[in-house]
RNA sequence: GGUGGAGUGGCCGAGAGGCGAGGCAACGGCCUGCAAAGCCGUGUACACGGGUUCAAAUCCCGUCUCCACCUCCA
């Protein structure tokens, strides 16, 4: 079955078919550098890493995702100036912290993430040929600046679905040299008082990129004049898009062919931002969260549906993590991480959903009901059924990134996790085997007692068919 | 003014003419020494007012409310 997706330009769903057969080129916008990443923020990485993951698992597909830094726009210029830290260095600080957050969300490494400041020579390439193609002209005040001419490319709005004459100029826009005040800078000459280190010697002057210019270029350089996915926030979609498109079908290039956009994590209804303070940052939420629970989060509502936010929503998210992990470790008893393998059958019903635009609310249903079903099996002491059906779990939950038994969730690989954890376990042991004598003697108060201590101690007790099972509190509180 | 989107049970969140997605929470039952986990069951939910239809959350008309973008935005 074919996958659809829906695609903006487009305002309607697509088959998706790639430009090279088995091949798929993304390129996607968003990854901030102007401070460290919140809930939001991280959104448009998750929503894509999921497309990811589905294009290859799902499809086979050979993915090639490139993924900008934007390392200097007029915001980091400036907080550099306010706070008096080297601009490239704070926007080098904050891309680690990005990176760190994703890294730590499960987001699987792009192909390469290049930064705008290393691309200013393919950026100037791309300026001469709009400026030979009268698409673009220097600003005629010396400025150095160097506009794109809207007016001269007639599809301009074709992706946000605009048109030129209805658009409201910004009030505080400085039409400075623009022929139209909607034209807009391909290319900023130095301004008295910026940092020498944020220009460029151009035939136009020194200066330094325009904000749009960075991912016409470096789409083209790593994926090609035409590709087959652009992604990144809705909000995006006009004007850096629509901007971005623009420049390079101007240029003569094909450009993207599906545009995918990703929508809000909202609080009160309200899109989430920096006014909101900074409780809600990455670092900040992992305090009392797990990783798994803020990804599970972000990737349970549809990529294009708002995620409403509110106290709990997390605690929620976790609860619904415990089911499912639950599930697999004890339908796979001493397994402690485990990864897809590949060979495994996914239900129709999840490949169905995925198809249809990434309908992960489907999905996310498959998979709790393979895990209904497979603690049935438990139930009824069918082990082998409800194994195998926790391996079916398992590769639908990592194509959602969501896997609870993931190397990536479950410890370090450097063995210090599990040697903590054997020395625990033995102390832990010697509390269990006292406690089942109690029991076996029917001395509740005693067995009672112990798993008291342990609860006391965050370790929680179940007792299995199988025998007793004992697991660290989850850390879930607000 | 233009463009795009939303309003679904206590909460989150799918669906897009007919059989109540799913999760969280709650309640009842089974199981258990008691728990925990699990399983089974319990809800006349679709912003409002009209209309079309055998049948509307879904289609049509009207109304209200909310959000986003319009050259700094995930």
């Amino acid at each position: 079955m074919a996958l659809r997706l829906f695609d903006t330009a487009a305002r309607e769903l697509r088959d998706f078919t790639p430009l090279t057969p088995g091949k798929v080129g993304m390129y996607i916008c968003g990854l901030t550098t102007q401070g460290a990443p919140h809930l939001g923020h991280v959104r448009f990485a998750v929503a894509f890493d999921v497309l990811r993951r589905w294009l290859t698992v799902g499809h086979g597909y050979d993915v090639a995702l490139v993924r900008n830094v934007t390392d200097i726009d007029d915001k980091i210029l400036r907080k550099s100036a306010e706070s008096g830290e080297d601009w490239f260095a704070l926007s080098y600080r904050n891309e680690r912290a990005t990176t760190a957050a994703l890294e730590t969300l499960g987001i699987i490494p792009a192909t390469y993430e290049p930064r705008a400041t290393g691309h200013i020579t393919e950026m100037i390439e791309l300026i001469d040929t709009l400026v030979e193609r009268q698409h673009a002209y220097p600003a005629p005040d010396d400025s150095g600046d160097v506009y794109f001419d809207v007016k001269s490319y007639a599809d301009y709005g074709a992706l946000s679905n605009q048109s030129l004459g209805e658009m409201v100029a910004a009030d505080d826009a400085d039409p400075r040299g623009k022929r139209d005040p909607r034209d807009f800078a391909l290319w900023k000459g130095h301004k008295e008082g910026e940092p020498a280190t944020a220009s460029w010697p151009t035939p136009y002057g020194r200066g330094r990129p325009g904000w749009h210019l960075e991912c016409s270029a470096m789409a083209r350089k790593y994926l090609g004049d035409t590709f087959d996915i652009h992604g990144g926030g809705i909000d995006l979609r006009f004007p850096h898009h629509e901007n971005e498109q623009a420049q390079s079908r101007a240029a003569g290039l094909g450009f993207a062919q599906y545009w995918l956009h990703n929508a809000w994590v909202t609080v009160k209804g309200e899109k989430m931002g920096k006014s909101l303070g900074n409780a809600l940052e990455i670092h900040h939420l992992l305090e009392t969260h797990t990783p798994l629970t803020l990804r599970y989060f972000l990737t349970a509502a549809h990529y294009r549906s708002t995620i409403e936010y509110h106290e709990g929503s997390l605690t929620e998210a976790g609860a619904a993590l415990e089911r499912i992990e639950g599930f697999l470790r004890r339908a796979l008893p001493g397994v402690t991480t485990i990864e897809p393998t590949g060979d495994e059958t996914l239900p129709e019903a999840f490949r169905t959903a995925m198809d249809d635009d990434l309908g992960v609310s489907g999905a996310l249903a498959a998979i709790h009901e393979a895990v209904r079903e497979g603690n049935t099996s438990l139930d009824e002491g069918d082990r082998q059924a409800a194994a195998e059906v926790a391996h079916t779990v398992v590769a639908m939950a990592d194509v959602l990134g969501i896997n609870p038994l993931s190397a990536q969730w479950v410890g370090g690989g450097d063995g210090a996790e599990d040697d903590t954890h054997a020395a625990l376990d033995a102390l832990v042991q010697q509390l269990l085997v006292a406690r089942t004598e109690a029991r076996q003697s029917r001395d509740f108060a005693t067995a009672d007692a112990i798993r008291d201590q342990l609860s006391g101690a965050g370790i929680a007790l179940e007792d299995t068919a199988a025998g007793v099972r004992w697991s660290l509190a989850k850390h879930t509180k607000d």
